[in-house]
DNA sequence: TTACCCTATTGACAAAATGTACATATGTAT
DNA sequence: ATACATATGTACATTTTGTCAATAGGGTAA
């Protein structure tokens, strides 16, 4: 591999709602209408995420390996496709998670230093 | 402004180079080639940035006000465009870092969760 | 002096990620 | 009936990124 690539933080939008999700689906298996709310329970707001993304999301990852998913076939309302996490996705998380802490690290060193910077020149 | 949008966490890669360059440039005006190696101060790697991918977000940057530019022709060696940080950038500087406080915390809060329930589960 | 590498910038095209919005269906409350 | 909440899907447009070739000046080693 030559050349140069654009910096992988891994916290494009949508490697962190990938994220999110995942762990959600490690807790328990859950439906996208519910994971999109659950994701209030770690400080996303569900507004910000429209319901077509968060399930083109779970499809790749499905088609990805990292989720299943089965139909449930409710007595009382619309059926809902149940995702669960496999092993593929729980390593991904895994690595996810690990990247996660060096990322970090350089955005907290940045904020810091442009904090710094702003009200040591102001 | 009605309905739901994604999750924007200020943190695709695009928007933490955005922040990164005007802060290289708050610390003093710099040309595009050596802004791309001087990242690497900030734990940023440089092989990950493509020179084409930061001279397109510097003339963005430049179009939205955020910074200004003027060629210096060196006796030795290819002119360089010069960039320098204005008020407009300093400004949107001050607004992402705050911002980024906020996602940080969201993600260090996901990453600890993560980390905590794979144990957990192991 | 030819060949090669480093500095320096630009532009075009392809590919990937996101945003937006509509269509569908069931059930409950007014 | 009408409206609203649950639940999923899909199509299209837009934005963002990746890739990479073209151009240009200057130094150095064969």
């Amino acid at each position: 591999m030559k050349g140069r690539r654009c910096a992988k933080f891994g916290f494009k939008s949508g490697n962190v709602l990938v994220a999110a999700l995942l762990y959600l689906l490690l807790e328990n298996p859950s439906h996208g209408y519910s994971l999109v709310e659950e994701l209030e329970s770690l400080g996303i707001d569900p507004n910000f995420v429209p319901y077509g993304v968060a399930y083109r999301l779970l499809r790749e990852m499905e088609n990805d390996g990292m989720i299943t998913s089965e139909w449930e076939i409710e007595e009382s309302g619309p059926s809902r496709r149940i995702y669960s996490i496999t092993g593929v996705g729980i390593e991904f998380l895994k690595g996810w998670a690990n990247n996660a802490e060096n990322n970090l690290k350089i955005m907290n060193n940045l904020v810091s230093n442009i904090n710094d910077l702003l009200q040591q020149k102001m």
